[in-house]
DNA sequence: ATTTGACCTGGAGTGCACTCCAGGTCGTAG
DNA sequence: CTACGACCTGGAGTGCACTCCAGGTCAAAT
């Protein structure tokens, strides 16, 4: 199958302006084109970009996302330092969760100060100043 | 105890101009100055500062981060939308996890995938054309 | 007395990742 | 046949979160 620009974008779930954008900065291959000259992507392309954007969501800086686009042109030569980049992102990742999830206590903490507040609303002391944040 | 602008910067992980930015554009309040006009930061200032930064960490945007600040000088009035901007963001954060957690299952799968590929490559085919990213 | 180093201010500059725009070309629907 | 909507190009603009800079002050060390 074949998509239009705007089904791609529908499809990717990136804008119709960041598909354009990047197979400027040469993340996407340069798709085909139909008669008139318009961008026709294969379910491959498609394929491609859903990789993309998860590594994206990883948060991935474009520079990198580029060096591994570039490394699939050059076959399997390049498999080894693809595959320590996507290594190295897993250990970001990973990583960056474990940062989250120690973020996430201290607002459960945060949270469950401010429910103490309310509690303490409810019955007799209104004592609130002093209470930090 | 009061810390100097760099030792407050030392502590936060924060730059000493991002010490600065935040000051003006109102995430810290204007901390005391010592006899000479230098900031002198207290230790509730740095407390402040730690949380700020789990915010930050989180993805917060400053916006938000600065409403939140704002809302401190309204005493307990502010409590209820003070909390109500924690249980979004701990949504938030939980959302994030999940996501990256499913990227970091993508990212487990790709390298298998290399592995195999590095597997393939010890024994007899060397065939690889047509295996995708 | 001067030099050094940490600090000050207001404002300009940076890098990232888009996002928008003007002006133009197609192919189909009325 | 013309009007419309989707698409095209090159280039400019945006928002965010810093980061850097020039030119100046001050207190302690040499």
């Amino acid at each position: 199958m074949s998509y239009s620009i705007a089904a791609a974008a529908r499809r990717s779930g990136l804008s119709i302006d960041t598909l354009r954008y990047y197979e400027r900065i040469k993340l996407l291959d340069p798709p085909a084109r139909d008669t008139a000259g318009r961008r026709a992507y294969s379910d491959e392309d498609l394929g491609w970009l859903e990789f993309l954007t998860k590594l994206r969501t990883t948060g991935m800086p474009i520079k990198m996302m580029r060096e591994y686009a570039t490394l699939r042109h050059h076959g399997t030569a390049s498999a080894g330092r693809r595959k320590a980049i996507l290594v190295e992102q897993r250990r970001a990742v990973a990583a960056r969760i474990a940062e989250l999830q120690s973020c996430l206590d201290v607002l459960d903490y945060k949270i469950t100060h401010y429910e103490q507040i309310e509690h303490n609303f409810m019955s007799i002391e209104p004592t609130v100043e002093g209470i930090s944040a």
